[in-house]
DNA sequence: ACCTGAACACCGTTCAAGT
DNA sequence: ACCTGAACACCGTTCAAGT
């Protein structure tokens, strides 16, 4: 009810300049992204897209990375949370959830060099940990090492995702990462017998695989991992309960 | 012997400006880190560290990311890889060395950052990785999977790093963090139990423990899983051979 | 060759002042 | 209150020109 204020005389072509407002900033923000890259999304770039000067965004916006966070949890609304209801192997299915999200952050490398640092904490985010904290406790997996795990496996997609980020967002990817990518095989072919014995056997087997067969490996992995793992403070002998009684569907 | 180069004639204060070479700027740029922070090691700073102009250091170094990557594997030297080759539970030794590892970094998040992206190649960056291999081998993990494991493990340590980082160094860093983590809290606090069940029902245990805690839990619950999950390119049937043998020392 | 002055094209954030 | 012009204090990288 309070949107269209203003007089009807519109900017020139502009189609009259919007109210500022934190939803707008970000919005916005999210719009420049996909038409610029992460790179172009900068306080004064984003203040002469919306037709202001950088400072009137800080009224709503504390800094560049509560900005990067908010941009972030938007985009983690395309994150495939089905699986989460549907029927089939509950490792299967987390890690088709943890893939899509994966994936919509290898999309934005950037994003997720700070998706590290600055942790999303809106819808999208609390729904995703809903719908892996669901099915960790499909799987069984006792509540205490899932509130830990879930972090884990999100760090490992997380991470995965901000390797592939170069520079911050304009074209010079592909190329500076041939260079670092080189640099490491280059450094592990000349590798010596000597110093070095298992990193020489090992050769270039440590740089083997695909992307998506390494990422799924690791999250595998991480699921298997937490299910042999007990956590440290598993309370103390004489509050513990007898058998910590497995869940429906325990190890399927 | 190609070092003494210059008339006898010195610049005022500075003890002679240094011929300019990659090992020079890189040991400079380590010094300029541990005085005033990463955040300080700009290109520009460094220049002027060195008394000379930022082009000049794009004769040695191709960019900034490879300046980090540089500084880093210098500071790896820092890393203990003694628990290596002491006796014990091999998975001790491994956690210590990784916690070694993350240790160094924690001190530099915002190198742990840069990390991620441009991984380090040098010689103590070698050295680690050998380490690794050999406590991973002598626990009798199968060599295919320790190749694949090491970046996990690796990972999971600077991830963990790299999540301290704020800005770029310099003092904002703590008042920043706790925006960010009361933001995530806050979100925990106010989630309804109808939308989000599990999250309610979890609460702050998801926030719970202190980081040391939680990493050596993260480092245990990767050597776990890695001991539990073969890779999906296990080798065809015809070519496998008939057990894999476990190595000396399988699982102590 | 090796080195560099100067320029190009930008940054985040703050603050005093306006409406 | 909300908004902003202008300033402060910086950036990475390139390139034509010097030695």
């Amino acid at each position: 009810m309070t949107a269209n204020t203003g007089s009807p005389r519109s900017r020139r072509e502009r189609p009259a300049k919007p109210a500022l407002s934190r939803d707008g900033i970000v919005s916005t923000a999210v719009g420049l992204m996909r038409a610029e890259g992460l790179g172009r999304v900068t306080m004064r770039r984003l203040a002469q897209e919306l037709d202001t000067g950088p400072a009137s965004l800080y009224v709503y916006v504390r800094n560049t990375a509560e900005l990067h966070a908010a941009i972030l949890d938007e985009l983690l609304g395309a994150v495939d949370l089905s699986p989460a209801r549907t029927p089939g192997d509950w490792r299967e299915r987390l890690v088709r959830v943890l893939t899509s999200y994966t994936e919509v952050l290898f999309e934005n490398p950037g994003l997720a060099q700070s998706a590290l640092v600055a942790r999303p904490s809106g819808q999208h985010y609390l729904d995703l940990l809903e719908a892996l904290l669901s099915l960790l406790d499909e799987g069984g997996v006792p509540a205490g090492q899932a509130a830990w795990a879930v972090d884990l496996l999100l760090q490992h997609g997380t991470a995965t995702a901000a390797e592939h980020a170069a520079g911050n967002g304009a074209g010079n990817g592909a190329t500076a990462r041939k260079g670092e990518w080189d640099a490491v095989a280059a450094a592990l072919r000349d590798v010596s017998e000597q110093t070095h014995p298992r990193l020489a056997a090992l050769g270039t087997e440590l740089l083997s695989g695909t992307g998506p067969d390494r990422l799924a490996w690791g999250f595998h992995l991480l699921i298997n991992g937490t299910l042999h793992t007990p956590r440290p403070d598993a309370a103390p002998a004489e509050d513990r309960r007898p058998a910590p009684a497995p869940t429906e569907g325990h190890r399927k």
